[in-house]
RNA sequence: GGUUGGGUUGUAGAGUGGUCAAAUACAUCAGACUGUAAAUCUGACGCCUCCGGCUUCGAUGGUUCGAAUCCAUCCCCAACCA
């Protein structure tokens, strides 16, 4: 695959982390690196130079959204997701493998596929390994996701298992109907919390692993200790030379506890969806800034922020603009999240290039109260 | 000055003898949100020593076992007529 190539650029000596250079049809991203979320093919609330301007080097987007609407083939038909949104870095597609966790009243697994009823319309699909990569080859994102299923907290071992063997045997025919070589397919582990089933996983998955390999199915509910503790296990065990992607993860604590425990990219809606509720990222937590006591509040969210939002406006008008159901507030405030995670994700990786991330982990969770 | 309608817990607005501390909406306050069915959802919203008690429906007085609901007087508001 001369189209993608993973580079690690140093080994942290205190925690193992990684800097890494991932090569992509649309460019360099450097890891750790936290990928915003654009479900539909927008990052919710801010524009692609916005998203840019604030550091975002690749975003996510999603299959089963885009096929529904406005469908796969209108996306292709504009020439791809990437001119089809005026975003010409890299892009990685999601399978719907979420989905079939998150929709689980509007879907039916077999090991052939799901059957899917829109959420949108009621309206009933098939999809399959195979329809999922003929979609996502005709969104044209460079990172693709195997179609898995992922299973809930609290799912049992016999579910775990069942999920995990579908898994591979959906990886074996995703790889086979993949044929883009621009599109480079990431294989998902499951296994939910069982260390053994992830171990399985790890193992039967692994081989189809060319340039990335993803962690799926954590961050569903279970307790942080419990993700921490499986991605310690699976640390020593990951194939070489390649990105770890620790998928819907996360808050600003659980992406540096991930990447000192070896992962490598991350996503999450958080940052956007608590946005969009008025709640700010800062490093001492989760700022409610609807809360009354930032009323009369004129300074910016965090001081020592570089984000445009921080730059020229105050708690106290982005309060005003939350409280009055205006737009901008919402958008005022996913660029500040984002903006943030971005940062840390730039903070971590001074850290790693010293050999001090576990140092950093401590001073950063110090202030910070989630 | 007259006629009519009306004054209900932040606002609007139900309720017209007991099941009413009083529907509902909005506002307000607080919380949640982790591969986005989320610009969504949840809770609180008279007071208290809160599995119980206390004080409320313009004011005062009355009828009644019992009143936000009925009667009397007064105060205020709106529309219309002078």
């Amino acid at each position: 695959m001369e189209n993608f190539e993973f580079v690690v650029k140093h080994v942290c000596k205190q925690s193992g982390a990684r800097i890494g250079e991932l090569r992509t049809p649309h460019g360099v991203i450097e890891t750790p690196v936290f990928m915003p979320v654009g479900t539909v093919g927008t990052v919710k609330g801010v524009k692609p130079e916005e998203l840019k301007e604030l550091g975002a080097q690749i975003i996510l987007s999603n299959t089963y959204h885009l096929f529904l609407r406005p469908g796969d083939k209108t996306v292709k038909a504009a020439g791809g997701l990437h001119k089809f949104m005026n975003w010409d870095r890299p892009i990685l597609t999601d399978s719907g493998g979420f989905q079939v966790f998150s929709l689980s009243e509007l879907r039916k697994v077999s090991d052939e596929g799901v059957a899917f009823r829109s959420h949108l319309s009621g309206e009933k699909f098939f999809i399959t390994p195979e329809k999922c990569m003929e979609i996502q080859n005709n969104l044209g994102a460079d990172i693709i996701m195997a179609f898995d299923e992922c299973t809930k907290a609290g799912a049992s071992y016999e579910q775990a298992k069942s999920a995990c063997e579908r898994t591979t045997k959906w990886l074996k025919r995703c790889y086979d109907a993949q044929k883009n070589q621009n599109q480079m397919l990431f294989p998902i582990i499951q296994g939910n919390v069982y260390k053994d089933l992830r171990e399985k996983s790890l193992s039967e998955v692994a081989p189809y692993a060319r340039c990335g390999i993803a962690i799926g199915g954590l961050s569903v509910g279970e307790p942080k200790e419990v993700m921490y503790e499986i991605l310690d296990f699976l640390k020593p065990k990951y194939p070489e030379n390649m990105p770890r992607y620790l998928m819907g993860v996360g808050s600003p604590d659980c992406f540096v506890e991930a990447v000192a425990r070896g992962v490598d990219m991350m996503d999450c809606v958080l940052p956007t969806r608590i946005a969009r509720n008025g709640t700010a990222l800062t490093k001492r937590g989760k700022m409610i800034v609807r809360n009354a006591c930032y009323k009369e509040d004129f300074t910016p969210i965090e001081d020592d922020c570089d984000c445009y939002a921080c730059k020229n406006f105050t708690k106290a008008y982005i309060r005003h603009l939350i409280c009055s159901d205006e737009m901008l507030g919402a958008q005022l405030l996913s660029i500040h999240n984002l903006r943030f995670l971005t940062r840390l994700s730039e903070q971590v990786k001074k850290a790693i290039w010293e050999d001090r991330l576990l140092d950093f982990k401590e001073e950063f969770l110090k202030d910070f109260k989630w």
